[in-house]
DNA sequence: CTAATTTAGTTGACTGGTCAACAAAAATCA
DNA sequence: TGATTTTTGTTGACCAGTCAACTAAATTAG
């Protein structure tokens, strides 16, 4: 019995982030697959693109991009020039200050955001669709309050 | 007035999987920077060791491990062999499955174990109490309800 | 009993993502 | 103005994780 309760002790302190981590990582393999399989891009391209294309006629500075997203310098940095190679993107140094790039889209650029919007949406919709708005609500709540406590452990360390 | 909706509309259409993927990364990077500064293992292998720990003088085999875990099986070979060649852990091949391999913790593994399991369970701990027990209980019923969803659209694909 | 299939695990190649060192432009301040 | 600091982006090195090819052991079917 000692053992049981051990280990069903151990799953239970385990439960939130390992679940958590668990269905985070079968939602991303899954955007990465549908991704893959109808635009031939990664997820973090497809966020690029998707930031720039909601943009719309408008050029979108690359640094409010990468602080929106959250993401490495370097990984935006190489998704970025991926996306220029591919002809997705172009990117134009802002006159004033040179460090600043002005993103927007290509025509084919524009394409494949437009093609591929409705995919991810429709992806959005049948998730959602999981749960009842009130769930909904509750479960986004729970994310953003444990995204503040670990910035308020961050910071007290 | 239209390129706002459109932002705002795209915002919130990615705003359930893209806050899920940004929280978790946060709580993955916690906790990889505990372990590392208080035990110097990887996630992947406090994983491991926590679930034979459990198990108490059982000894644990590892396609169990893999399955509990969901991980690949090439990460979990090599996992698994850092934890052998560090001696944290035994690995003892079953005599009557010669494919079945039983793992134990040494007893450095399991002074690891014991030191970084409370470590570990404050932290479940204080993340827990930013929530209210009915908040955690919804998002736990939440993640679940996704993650079944997730499950049945890769069926029907 | 042998052949085919399934299961467990290993390995190499590759992608995604993080970190740190660096370069260049801009802002701050003496 | 010129020196220092800050901001923005690039690059290389590295680790985590996935995928596919392979080996070996066990199971199943003929």
């Amino acid at each position: 019995m000692t053992e049981e309760t051990e280990r069903d002790a151990l799953q239970l302190q385990d439960f939130l982030t390992f679940r958590l981590a668990k269905v985070q990582a079968r939602l991303n393999a899954q955007a990465i697959r549908i991704l893959k399989d109808t635009a031939g891009i990664s997820l973090s391209q497809w966020r690029v693109i998707a930031v720039v294309g909601a943009g719309g006629e408008n050029t979108v500075l690359a640094a409010d991009i990468k602080r929106v997203m959250g993401y490495d310098k370097g990984l935006f940095s190489r998704t970025l020039h991926r996306l220029i190679e591919q002809g997705f993107v172009t990117s134009q140094t802002d006159t004033g200050d040179q460090r600043r790039q002005a993103l927007a889209l290509t025509e084919t650029g524009k394409a494949l955001f437009d093609r591929t919007l409705p995919i991810m949406q429709a992806r959005q919709h049948s998730l959602r669709s999981a749960l009842e708005q009130d769930e909904l609500d509750a479960l986004c709540s729970g994310l953003e309050k444990l995204e503040a406590e670990v910035d308020r452990q961050g910071q007290a360390a």
